[in-house]
This record gives C-alpha cells, sequence and structure tokens, in this order.
DNA sequence: TAGTTTTACCTAATTATTTAATAATTAATT
DNA sequence: AATTAATTATTAAATAATTAGGTAAAACTA
C-alpha cells in the first residue's frame, strides 16, 4: 500500500465515513475554503487510479466508494510509526506514550481493562 | 512543529543517531544508491531553516546536530496519528491494534506489565 | 606555489502534488 | 427546442519537494 498525501488523505476521510457518495457530496462535507468542485473531482479521480475507490455509474453520474477500508489504513499507519520510530515495537510505543503523558499504574491498567474489554 | 517530508525525515534520521555530523558523514550512512553529496547538503540547511538541525563552524566547515530531539517528534507522530485515526484516543488505538494482532487478554496483560515497569 | 580536493552556497532542473480552468456531454428547466 | 445547470474528462497552471550542477573559497598535497 502506497501513502496517501495530505489532501488525497482529506478526501478518505470524507468517503470513509460516507461510505459512498457523488463528488457533489464529498465537496459538501469539506471545510471552507470548499475547494472548486473539479479539484474534489480530480482528486478522486487520482485515488481511483490508485486504487483506494471505485465508482458505480449512476445514469450518467458516478457514485464513488472506499475500497481500501480505513482500518487497513490505519493498520498500514501505525505500522509505518513503529517501523520508523520505536523499533516495530508497540510495547515501546505505548511506554513512550505513557512516560509522555505521565501515567501512572492505576492509569496504565485502566487503559489495559478497557481493551481487554474491547477485545473480547 | 511541521512534519518532515520523506526525504527530510530520512536525513533527521541519520542525525538523530549520529547525534551529529558533517554532510558527508551523513551521506555515508545513507542506503545505495546514495545521493550526491550536494542533495544532503540541500536538505540539510532545509532542515536548518525549518529550525530542526543548527550546526557549529568548524575551521571552514559546518557541524550539524539536531535541535529538535527525536523524542519530540516521535510525540508529534504519535499525536497526528491519534488525532487523524483514532479520535485522539491512546486506547482505541491499542484496542486497534491488539485486535488487529489477535492479542489475548494474556499477552496484553504482559504489555502492560512491561510498560508498568518501564514507566517507573 | 600550483594543482587537487573538500566544502558551502547559490541556482536551476526535474518531479510530485495541488488546484482549477476549459471543454465536452448529459440532464433539467422554461 | 433552446437555455441553463450538473457532471465528467482533459489539460494546464501553480506550488512544493527532490535532486544536483556550477562556482567560489578554503584546505590539503605534491
Amino acid at each position: 500500500m502506497k501513502a496517501l498525501t495530505k489532501a488525497e488523505e482529506q478526501i478518505m476521510q470524507i468517503l470513509w465515513d460516507l461510505k459512498e457518495g457523488y463528488v457533489k457530496e464529498v465537496l459538501d462535507k469539506m471545510d471552507d475554503p470548499k475547494p472548486a468542485y473539479n479539484t474534489v473531482s480530480t482528486f478522486i479521480r487520482i485515488l481511483e487510479t490508485k486504487g483506494f475507490v471505485k465508482h458505480r455509474p449512476i445514469g450518467k453520474s458516478h457514485q464513488y466508494y472506499p475500497i481500501v477500508t480505513k482500518d487497513e489504513y490505519r493498520s498500514f499507519s501505525i505500522r509505518r510509526l513503529l517501523s520508523g520510530y520505536f523499533g516495530g515495537s508497540f510495547t515501546k510505543m505505548a511506554s513512550f506514550f505513557a512516560k509522555e503523558e505521565n501515567l501512572d499504574a492505576k492509569e496504565i491498567e485502566r487503559i489495559m481493562e478497557e481493551v481487554k474489554k474491547d477485545v473480547k
């Protein structure tokens, strides 16, 4: 998988959120100052050639949807961070974060319980 | 803090590792195919204008060293990932990772013990 | 000291990314 | 049907990132 550029990522975030959408709908979700309709259209077509998005023709128009899921990209992003900055170890990252946030043993445990509950 | 581009980040990783170094020394650490000396030199000067690096003059030459620490950039990177993909919550990211790696309660506990030990 | 090497600095060329104008086509409206 | 609006496709302009050539000054070497 290839990393998204910043502008591409913005569009993907919206498409992940919408599940599917027309260019217009994506544009509507964008923050002001909104880019031109064609700018969004161009990026979506770039994302399509990069294999992140597909479309189904609806009449003459296109409805776009993600084919790379947000979870897949999440996973890719975590792994990139881990390998670049924590020797590939999640434990190292967690320790780093805990130290930085001054988490004490109690708080670490609370997080762990939450994770355990969630994993079930 | 501003994000590093890919090429800038490569140089920073080497400087963090070296603690300090001449252009030549950074170049030596780079993987083949090595870029031109001037390419490295240019990037280091870009990093200097971005405030990531400084130099001390040694004779006529410059010895460069990071002023943004790897830890500072680590922190920035985690936070960017958390806010973009996990609603700012470390717990969410940990759960996501645990599920993805099929960690069971035992393994989660082992990680948290490690973290607790490390935080002390 | 004359030539070679090393280095920083300036500049430019190339490539990637971002943005959108223009053109073409279809759909909707009067 | 003619006009206007909506949409995709094509193209290009603007900006950012990457790469390195050329030049000048200093340092080293024969």
